[in-house]
DNA sequence: TATTGTTATACTCTATAACTATA
DNA sequence: TATAGTTATAGAGTATAACAATA
């Protein structure tokens, strides 16, 4: 086992400049589509699911009327589309139309094409435990805040 | 060499979500004392210097009259300062107040208690596995970008 | 009555363009 | 003329509170 040596920087520090990094990184690549990075997280995260109004305040950490506005704002540009649950009249499902999709799709290439360059510099065996490691967090994260990390 | 499950989310993925985890972190802690995130930046930026409002825009990446917008509010709350420079009677220098330099050093404490429990269900080995490739990853980006990580 | 979502309203943050004061 | 900063204006994103429709 190789010893590493001591970080520089402090575990707040780290992972908040991390943050800035990949944030930066992400809102470029949206902004090249002229998405910005509330656009591009909703879309992300409409991706896999097709969550409630309800359930995606919840995803987003927004009011749910800071997220009608969002869903409303990206049907405005064909992104997204409303559908009544056919379970409960009172919800709306949200999901991505084939444009939102592909949007979705060209945007998570050029990210993802970034962040192979950003841990360029690490070896195969330290890409996959800074990942491994980040995923932990986030499921210990989501447990805690009872959403599902994996739909 | 204890072997590691293969991770459930793409190095993409789970940098983005670390990343959207940590700023809302930040973000709620800031709220707490009426602050937003993004004069939670500018106040960290003053943490150490005493910008130009040109200098301001730039180490914030925004416009100048942004500058001047968040400036103006902040200097309303009594958190930072306009003065004149001396050798410039155009130029406006920004500093903190006294209450905005107890205000970044509260806010500053608690993310990093916040990190701590972030990280908390990870062995003191993990932590300092992820503070430290974090903190590469971060030298190589800022080597490629020829700037200080640690200045 | 409780829940789901929308609307009305207000504030922050951001950018572009036009403006003032100084260099 | 050029630069530093402000103002006017507009749009996105957010929250709170009140509301309608449905459960």
């Amino acid at each position: 086992m190789p010893t590493r040596p001591a970080p520089l920087l402090s575990a707040a520090d780290a992972l908040a400049q991390l943050s800035f990094l990949v944030r930066d990184t992400l809102a470029r690549r949206a902004a090249e589509q002229d998405v910005s990075m509330a656009q591009a997280r909703l879309l992300g995260i409409l991706r896999d699911r097709t969550p409630t109004m309800n359930e995606l305040a919840a995803l987003l950490d927004i009011d749910k009327s800071s997220a009608t506005g969002l869903v409303t704002r990206a049907e405005a540009r064909g992104l997204v589309r409303r559908t009544t649950s056919p379970s409960d009249r009172r919800a709306v499902l949200v999901e991505l139309t084939p444009p939102g999709r592909r949007l979705v799709t060209r945007t998570e290439q050029l990210f993802t094409a970034d962040v192979t360059e950003i841990l360029s510099r690490l070896s195969a065996r330290d890409r996959a435990a800074l990942t491994e490691l980040a995923t932990r967090v986030l499921q210990d994260n989501a447990r805690q805040r009872e959403i599902e990390l994996f739909p």
